[in-house]
DNA sequence: GGTGGCCGTGGTAACGTCAACATGCCCCGG
DNA sequence: CCGGGGCATGTTGACGTTACCACGGCCACC
């Protein structure tokens, strides 16, 4: 650690002694140029250039004598510059509706990583509503970014992405784009539908007569699926599907919904549409005298770190945000190298803990 | 939204209009930059700048002109050029330890707005340790962000940006920065003492023999004032400090060190430095048989909306999120501008909920 | 032995913007 | 009536980079 930081000022104070002309003031640094370069190392710009662009044309003399200069000048290419010229600004924007889902922030995360990974920089903007999504879109477009990643959980909003919007375009979590002109961006989900059946298959298994649903909103594609793979294997069961409850993702909707549920003597297992409303379900469970599992079993999705400390810890369904922001990203910078758009299932994983655990 | 969703399409189909001269391809859509303005107002691209940056030298006529041709064309000025002639970006960096602490999410979110508010980009980039940060500042210098945000909790990675980095930089939740050079960078803090000293005091008030305590990581500036808060209640109560013991910040670790108190008879309130390590102890004490808070009262800190939703709900110290980040954006802008760092401290607030409910 | 082609390199211009200076005009004071 | 000063606007160049074309030298091939 010390290392790195005398490494790091050295390399700071050569910057300043190269190019500075005022002292006292840090912020009076010239930058150092590709021309600097170029004349330390006695080459022409052009050389520089292609060395830094990795340009398989250079000598290979020449080559180690313009890294050298660049190392001594402690270059640093002009981004704004190079995206003057080039048109690309190597930014890709996020556009969230929210960071108070949980799932959100690991997707946030994800993305920042594989984005910085591949050397891109990631913008970060909210939007709430389809309105604003419109002016996110707006804003990102201004700022030059490259291309954007959607995290919105309104399907109505996402449809206004099929809207043209100069910008390509990876949505999570979407329904397939429609109309003639086909795929108008890339698609990264989650098998929230296989996810969903193997949650509702297992609480069958523990012979429950039926599996209650605690959903997300009506306007989401993601809970869209997951009820899917619920109605799907209640069918395969031969049951029939009780009516639907839905909250908002937030544990205090949950808890909202979750207060009716309890009250129904003919709950005994339900299956919620992520970990967050889960938990406020429990603490209506909990508050009704109901005991999990032993009177209702619960399983959530998502699998956020905090699941496993519920009361009593969640069986979840497990997404995978560290490989789908991956994908995203991927995608993403496939589509703006000029690739077509693609879709990406990640597959999910049922996690079974105590709040499902066999009757005993 | 209908309406909406056709405004901006028919802008861009103007906007294709104007300066497309390949048919088909979208991404063909030439740019409308100021010279364009220019001959359409018949003035030069000189006064078509002054009126994007609102000089008051300009005739209100050829204003009014000016802006009927901007909107005409749908132009938007060119961030990449505009930061290559002034050198500034207009955009400011976030470098964030982990997104895996909700605080640290909540934070972002209200950085992302205010920065939006204020017409700036804002870029994310993680960075777990020293070493990462240190790599994070270049990546954001390269970036050429004008200044950065720092959410970090471990005090040694926060000392690391002593050293100069070239960048206007605010901490989030730093010690005073040191050394006889004065304030480096500015500060921005909740008042983790006072939200500490009162959660502390409110479950001495209980009649608790002593306060015991769940702390932070020992390198984290936020964890140690939330610890000298909670010791100082406690002496200014003339009771002894039990000894701390310290988590990482999540629930998992919370409930590996609350498997230990839960153990100890003598333990029976228990000041939490988080919400999500509280948690995990409220799942410990569960395990062990002792009720919360009938024979062990608990507080958390944060107050994250899921901690009203735990069994119990929790008795918390809120943090004002939106408050910080506002601060800090406005803190950091300022010093972008010239400003002198400077320091703020947002209060708390006490919220008491099931967890710590007097004792019948 | 001539010629074509490739290889390494350099020169020039342009991306869109804004700062500095220049220009022409009108109004006011002496 | 003339000169100076402000005001609205225009002209020029530069920020740092890369695309395009040009050039000389060398090898290979016929």
């Amino acid at each position: 650690m010390t290392p790195d930081r005398d490494a790091d000022m050295s390399r700071f104070e050569r910057l300043e002694r190269a190019g500075g002309e005022r002292i006292g003031s840090s912020r009076a640094v010239k930058r150092v140029s590709m021309a600097d370069v170029a004349s330390l190392a006695g080459v022409s710009g052009q050389t520089v250039s292609r060395v830094v662009n990795g340009s398989p044309r250079v000598d290979p003399t020449t080559r180690a004598r313009v890294e050298a200069a660049m190392d001594q000048l402690g270059y640093r290419p002009h981004r704004a510059a190079r995206a003057l010229r080039t048109g690309r600004t190597h930014t890709i924007g996020l556009v969230v509706s929210t960071l108070a889902t949980v799932g959100n922030s690991r997707m946030l995360q994800a993305v920042a990583d594989a984005a910085a990974q591949r050397g891109y920089a990631l913008t970060v903007v909210t939007a709430a509503d389809a309105a604003a999504l419109i002016e996110a879109f707006d804003r990102l477009r201004d700022q030059g970014v490259d291309g954007a990643i959607v995290l919105n959980e309104a399907t109505a909003a996402v449809r206004a992405t099929d809207a043209p919007t100069g910008l390509d375009l990876v949505v999570v979590d979407s329904p397939p784009s429609e109309g003639p002109g086909a795929a108008r961006f890339g698609i990264v989900q989650s098998d929230h539908d296989s996810g969903a059946r193997a949650a509702t298959e297992h609480l069958i298994g523990l012979g429950h007569a039926t599996v209650w649903h605690l959903g997300g909103p009506e306007d989401s594609y993601a809970a869209a699926e997951r009820e899917r793979g619920w109605r799907a294997a209640l069918e395969g069961a031969g049951l029939v599907a009780p009516p639907v409850v839905r909250g908002d993702w937030t544990a205090a909707s949950g808890h909202a919904e979750g207060v009716v549920l309890a009250e129904r003597p003919d709950v005994s297992a339900v299956f919620v549409a992520n970990d967050q409303m889960a938990l406020g379900l429990l603490r209506a469970l909990a508050a009704a005298g109901r005991a999990v599992p032993a009177e209702v079993a619960v399983v959530g999705f998502d699998d956020i770190a905090d699941a496993a400390d519920y009361l009593p810890p969640l069986s979840t369904v497990r997404q995978d945000f560290d490989e789908l922001g991956e994908r995203a990203v991927e995608a993403l910078i496939g589509a703006i190298d000029g690739g077509a758009p693609r879709t990406d299932v990640v597959p999910t994983r049922l996690i079974v803990r105590e709040s499902s655990a066999a009757r005993g």
